[in-house]
RNA sequence: GGGCGAUUAGCUCAGCUGGUUCAGAGCACCUCGUUUACACCGAGGGGGUCGGGAGUUCGAAUCUCUCAUCGCCCA
């Protein structure tokens, strides 16, 4: 075992050990007497590949899960991706283009069969990168959201709350995407302030008694204007209100409407209405049943009713000529630079169109009220409880959910249509035609056939099959078993950027079709960013390659790296130099192997004192440490988990313990094994942060039947800490003497001998009945002292004297110290001491404070006090001394 | 315009229900060190009065108000 080399290597490990995890079974779950614990991963898109908000996320699932496993419950993580209507459209669209086929040249079922060809050669890469990080996912259980159980559900839902009356179908303003040609949600519109123009354009009374000047951002929306509105009380206008007005480009009038939500300060104080292409105009116009004059096609280009000039022209390019048109026919009055915010699409990019289309929708009322119940009744507790705040206030303005999309990658809405005898519209929602035929049959007559049916063009948005993902993946709809163990899952870790979009929704999800919570818990992770707080994108191009990274330090640096910088909620900043410390701790934990397992152990040697002391004080520390850890997970705070565990390894356990047992020569038995029982368990305390080097720690400490991802750590209830304060003077001490031989320019191994006043009550730690005590050894090992004397104060006259804590303690050295130095740092420390003495007097001769504090606090301030003036004696002396 | 949140060392952040020696960590910085686990290291050190102001309290980084700055969400 002396072959283990200087650097830790963890490129073979990490691949060894994941596959041997697989090969065991470890990650995969089936229903038993054990408590469940679940979580289902966030689907990633089926297009995805592994970027950092993957890699942190999906660590902090792996985190949780294997910490349940190491506590003896059944852990189920179901791994999936889910399909990704927009983005996967857009990669196939461009795939075909790039074998010369258009979308449009292809039947649906053509373009479907290229779609999951796409899918099955390309999709869920991510799934398989995730293994590199160490996820231990139950791949076995693998969903997604279009195959056939998922489906199944997604079909029957829509029927479900069609039965209900929570499903309708309705003429409506939505955010249209040209180029996409579908619709998007609000969340998918991204808005951003843009340079443009504002025009001032001048419309003539029909009557010819004069004109009204209207600013607009969008002259090519003129020929669907259908009124001019002003505001009510604004006099410049009020005669010209019901008066009719000349469309500029066109030969139609339109009247002049008084509404107030015109603001008077803004433009002109004239707004032109054009109820088919803005979301405000078309409310005025739904008030005052104004026209809808729809001139632009789905595709962004516009149609016949904008005029022949118009006609045929892109948006754009529409506009450029309006402008020019206007100029020509002398309605141009200005055209003034403009910046303002303008919607664009998060996939194409282009700006978004404002569009009546006709949706399906979700009555969203009581599926609302349910899910913010939960919320607000702790059911299910977010984590930073920050966001509660915004959860609830989105819960409380709740708008109804547009939920087709005009696409064909998707679930296909299960909606037939078949005009009557009247030639009026029905509509037949059933999960299969055969159904929808059936009713309409039974509705219509027999003489109906599949023919007449036609069923809805649109699939559904992908969050309307996401939303069932904690029930779907344990086929909650068709079957009890599982989801009756399973749900309600333990946990959901993911971005707080898709709290309503998908977190929210779920929520209301599993009210309505399972009655309860879909989770106890949410955690919500931060954004990863860079350095200079901005967003990783591709576009910027200031993501890492998260494999690579991995390639470069492993899987278990990159997990420290991360953890270590990310409380719940909180932005990551990522930086290289953090995944390099995790790189570095590894080395360290490495290396602490290395030397133990470099040790000859001596059966024939006796234990020590002061190695068998230390080994119980660095037992009962651990102790300590693990019951922290345990809390930090029990309140969601990893990173502090994480941190702590990694202070003490490095801290306690490898500068201090090893240092301590440290064999001149060879070591005895019961230390070498303690040491090694010791550095078990923090491989299991610290196995679901750092998987991989632990498993391999684990082994290389000792032959084992077992492998340390599925041994079971017992958590201690208590633990004393009677040593802790012995040990926390000797670490002061060995401190001090250190700073002593620094200051002083002695070699730090040089010997030293020491001394302590007999009346010191710090004597007794070092000597009892003239025998040096366990501690005194450990002092003598770590802090190279020769001798400790105890004698009366006035022999020690000629000795240098420092302190610990409030005790003085003398050292038989020549002083090289800087003089002047030293006196300019006593001081200083005098001085501040003073202050902090006349605080606490001020404090203890407040009458009130002594009466209503707590005794405790009293007691303590009392200390204090007599603490700080002995501390400033002691430097008294010393400045006497100098 | 409405809402949520932030402001603590050079940087990134802890500090939970106000009180355990005038605020902790990591990184960065300074000094020293390469005699056998680790320079992906060891030893030591410097650095902040907790955004400004007011208030509640015996006592506030921690509670309240206010101002300032910033971020996010929604209009």
């Amino acid at each position: 075992m002396t072959e283990l080399s200087a650097h830790y290597d963890p490129s073979d490990i990490e691949s060894k050990w994941y596959a041997h995890w697989e090969s065991q079974g470890y990650f995969h779950s089936t229903p038993d007497d054990r408590e469940a614990y679940s979580i289902v991963i966030p689907p990633p898109n089926v297009t995805g590949v592994l970027h950092m908000g993957h890699m942190l996320n999906n660590t902090i699932q792996d985190i949780l899960i294997r910490k349940a496993r190491l506590d003896g419950k059944n852990a189920c993580w179901v791994p999936g991706t889910d399909h990704a209507s927009i983005a996967t459209e857009a990669k196939v669209v461009r795939m075909l283009r790039e074998k010369g086929i258009k979308k449009g040249d292809l039947t649906r079922d053509e373009y479907l069969a290229h779609a999951w060809e796409w899918k099955e050669k390309y999709g869920g890469i991510i799934l398989k990168q995730l293994r590199r990080l160490g996820a231990s996912c139950d791949w076995e259980r693998t969903a997604f959201t279009m195959d056939e159980e998922r489906s199944a559900a997604v079909l029957e839902v829509f029927v479900d709350l069609y039965k209900k009356g929570k499903l309708y179908r309705k003429q409506r303003m939505v955010n249209w995407d040209p180029k996409a040609q579908t619709v998007l949600s609000n969340e998918e519109v991204i808005y951003a302030e843009e340079n443009a123009k504002i025009y001032k354009v001048r419309y003539d009374l029909a009557d010819g008694s004069g004109s009204l000047v209207v600013a607009t951002t969008r002259p090519e929306t003129i020929p669907g204007d259908t009124a001019v509105a002003v505001h009510p009380e604004d006099e410049r206008y009020s005669a010209s209100v019901g008066k009719q007005l000349r469309v500029p480009l066109t030969d139609r009038t339109v009247p002049v409407i008084a509404d107030d939500y015109v603001d008077r300060e803004f433009g002109t104080g004239a707004l032109k209405i054009t109820p088919a292409h803005d979301p405000n105009d078309y409310e005025i116009g739904e008030r005052h049943q104004l026209e809808l004059r729809d001139t632009i096609n789905a595709d962004g280009t516009m149609n016949e009713l904008a005029g022949p000039e118009l006609a045929g022209l892109d948006r754009a390019d529409a506009r450029k000529a309006a402008v020019k048109l206007l100029e020509a026919t002398g309605n141009l009055v200005a055209a003034d630079d403009y910046r303002h915010s303008v919607g664009r699409s998060e996939r194409t990019q282009v700006p978004i169109e404002p569009r009546l289309s006709l949706q399906w929708y979700v009555d969203m009322e009581t599926l609302a009220a349910n899910a913010l119940r939960a919320v607000e009744s702790d059911e299910v507790t977010l984590h930073p409880q920050k966001y509660v705040g915004v959860y609830k206030h989105w819960m409380n303005n709740i708008r109804d959910w547009c939920i087709s999309r005009q696409l064909w990658w998707g679930h296909r809405i299960p909606a037939w249509y078949v005009s009557d005898a009247e030639g009026e519209e029905k509509v037949y929602v059933a999960t299969t035609a055969a159904e929808a035929l059936a009713q309409a049959q039974g509705d219509l007559g027999e003489h109906i056939t599949a023919d007449d049916l036609r069923q809805d063009e649109d699939v559904l948005d992908t969050w309307f099959s996401s939303w069932l993902w904690p029930m779907s993946v344990f086929d909650g709809f068709s079957t009890q078993e599982e989801i009756d163990y399973y749900y309600p899952t333990s946990v959901l870790v993911t971005g707080w950027d898709i709290i309503f979009l998908w977190v929210a929704r779920m929520v209301m999800a599993g009210y309505e079709w399972k009655e309860e919570r879909p989770f106890h818990d949410v955690y919500f992770t931060g954004m990863v960013r860079d350095k200079q707080r901005r967003k990783m994108s591709k576009s910027l191009g200031n993501s890492p390659d998260a494999l690579g990274l991995i390639d470069e330090y492993g899987a278990d640096a990159v997990r420290f790296g991360m953890m270590s910088c990310s409380p719940a909620g909180g932005d990551l900043l990522f930086d290289d130099k953090l995944i390099q410390n995790g790189r570095n701790f590894c080395n360290k934990m490495w290396n602490a192997l290395r030397l133990i397992k470099g040790w000859q152990v001596d059966d024939s040697l006796p234990t020590d004192a002061g190695s068998a002391l230390a080994s119980e004080w660095i037992s009962a520390s651990l102790d300590q440490q693990i019951m922290q850890l345990q809390e930090s997970y029990e309140s969601y705070r990893l990173s502090e988990g994480l941190i702590s565990l990694y202070s003490f390894v490095w801290g306690e356990y490898c500068s201090w313990y090893l240092e301590m047992i440290k064999p001149e020569g060879a070591i005895d038995r019961a230390t070498y094994e303690h040491c090694i029982q010791v550095y078990s368990r923090i491989c299991q305390a610290l196995h679901p942060f750092m998987p991989f080097i632990t498993e391999e720690i684990w082994h290389l400490l000792a032959e084992r039947e077992t492998d340390c991802i599925v041994t079971p750590m017992s958590v201690p209830s208590a633990s004393s800490d009677i040593l802790a304060t012995d040990f926390a003077v000797l670490k002061e001490l060995v401190s001090g003497v250190r700073e002593l031989r620094s200051k002083n320019g002695l070699k730090q191994r040089a010997p030293m001998t020491l001394a302590i006043a007999s009346d010191s009550p710090h004597a007794g730690l070092w000597s009892t009945d003239g025998e040096p005590t366990p501690l005194y050894a450990l002092l003598a090992r770590l802090a190279y002292v020769a001798e400790l004397q105890t004698a009366q104060v006035d022999e020690l006259d000629e000795w240098t004297v420092f302190t610990v804590g409030t005790e003085k303690y003398y050292a038989q050295i020549e002083r090289k110290i800087d003089i002047q130095e030293e006196r300019k740092r006593l001081q200083e420390q005098e001085q501040r001491l003073q202050g902090f003495a006349r605080g606490i007097e001020k404090k203890l001769s407040n009458e009130r404070f002594v009466s209503n504090a707590p005794e405790q606090v009293v007691a303590l301030e009392r200390k204090k006090l007599a603490d700080t003036l002995t501390k400033l004696e002691n430097i008294t002396t010393q400045l006497a001394k100098l």
